[in-house]
DNA sequence: ATATTTACTTGATATAGATCATAGTAATTT
DNA sequence: AAATTACTATGATCTATATCAAGTAAATAT
């Protein structure tokens, strides 16, 4: 289980589900990285009546597949997910991870149908925001259009760093990229940025970066020999983050 | 130069600066596939008002640069630009290619700054949209807010798949992919979706879909031997389109 | 018109990272 | 607790595509 699955009410028993779900947006914990951000007190409250608050979904579970119709925008409230789609003859690249505060299925908004199929990586969590709803509620809210604006803007963004990082890197500056964006990700929740657990398996993330299993793996024992980072399982501490910065490009 | 030239009215002589470039949203002949779309007339008056409309941009000139200030969006009028990022000792990546009716600058919406470097491909024209007045205007026009909210969803599913394009394809594979998006392109544009001009070199088609120059020459050879295209210099036209999406993975 | 630069093509060779093979380890199910 | 399954590590080998080399064609400058 990662860190993230402590930025709100831990679920100690992942049997329990349906219970003290309902927390509403100005109690959660991820008020400042989320949505509502800058909202005023009665369009909050307007806004937190369309949410929809999850059960746990564990590992694996769909949250939306590629083609099904768009209905709703997700924000993960806890743990991690992934998205992905696939060439014809089922051929797989992981398009995103998400983590709290992250919005899933922004690229659907255009299109009739989500874009990309979007699963869980651990126990997670997440708040469905009917868009319909949303689109609706935005006309009077010009701070909330604002808000998806900055947000889908940002993910245009790191994807355009994806191209730069899939088109031409060398694998050992791919991973090194990659260690550190997860950092960052970690030190924007408020967690450590040298030493934290990966919620996705060596193949996810192999497959994110446009490698190998194995060259993950060598990698990781090739950085460990330099002193760069030290790894058991899936915690990881940065040593290096120095060299980390350097091996980037 | 490319058809796309054709879109707006043509400029014969290029050193012809300045003139007749004031042409009003309702007579543009982009108007079908441009922002304004579905805007009232009262606040199409309004939108056009704020609008820049450029003299024409030669090959490689730049529209804006990275990590400059953003102040504006900006829509391709005539002819067509590329977007680049780069690493750290100068390895560049094609990130984009906007033709007409598209929108550029839309990553740095959520930052102070232009993520990326963007130049023309061949002599180019665009509207300019100044952001923040463009932000003030639509408060008050959910119709403009939802056109900018698809757009840029539009461009991150494009994206996403290019993602899968640069991770998973083979290099046949990207380059029949590339043609028939372009070949897309064009159609939207009420032009032939067979026969048409490549605006961009063959090195930035190479570097956009992640391949060295030489395979991309390579290929096109083979693709003509095996005759799913033919062509001259930069004009191609696509003999077997059944063949080419097969080849698409 | 001619020179010079830049873009494109094709062949020969090299290589980064994939794939194959095997074994160990951790997680999950029975 | 044992058995099955999924994940990880590491060595050996292979291959798709890059890089290097050299010539041709096209574009631009003089």
């Amino acid at each position: 289980m990662s860190l993230f699955n402590n930025l709100t009410p831990p679920f100690k028993d992942p049997e329990n589900i349906g219970q003290k779900h309902q927390v509403i947006c100005q109690e959660c914990s991820l008020y400042g990285l989320c949505l509502p951000l800058g909202l005023h007190h009665n369009d909050l409250e307007k806004l937190d009546k369309i949410i929809k608050r999850s059960h746990i979904y564990k590992r694996g579970q769909f949250l939306f597949r590629i083609n099904s119709n768009f209905r709703s925008l997700f924000i993960v409230r806890s743990g991690s997910f992934k998205t992905t789609i696939s060439t014809n003859d089922g051929r797989e690249q992981v398009t995103g991870f998400y983590f709290p505060g992250d919005f899933i299925g922004l690229d659907a908004i255009s299109q009739q149908f989500y874009q990309s199929n979007a699963n869980a990586l651990e126990s997670s969590t997440f708040c469905e925001l009917p868009y319909d709803q949303l689109k609706e509620m935005g006309k009077n809210m010009p701070q909330l259009q604002l808000q998806l604006l900055s947000r889908i803007s940002k993910e245009l963004s790191r994807d355009k760093k994806l191209l730069l990082l899939l088109g031409k890197k060398h694998a050992d500056e791919k991973l090194a990229t990659y260690l550190l964006s997860m950092s960052t990700n970690f030190r924007k929740r408020g967690f450590s940025s040298t030493d934290f657990q990966l919620s996705m398996s060596r193949g996810d993330i192999a497959n994110y970066i446009g490698l190998a299993v194995e060259t993950i793996s060598r990698l990781f024992s090739l950085f460990q020999k330099d002193g760069l980072i030290s790894m058991k399982g899936k915690s990881i501490s940065l040593k290096n983050i120095e060299k980390l910065k350097i091996l980037c490009g």
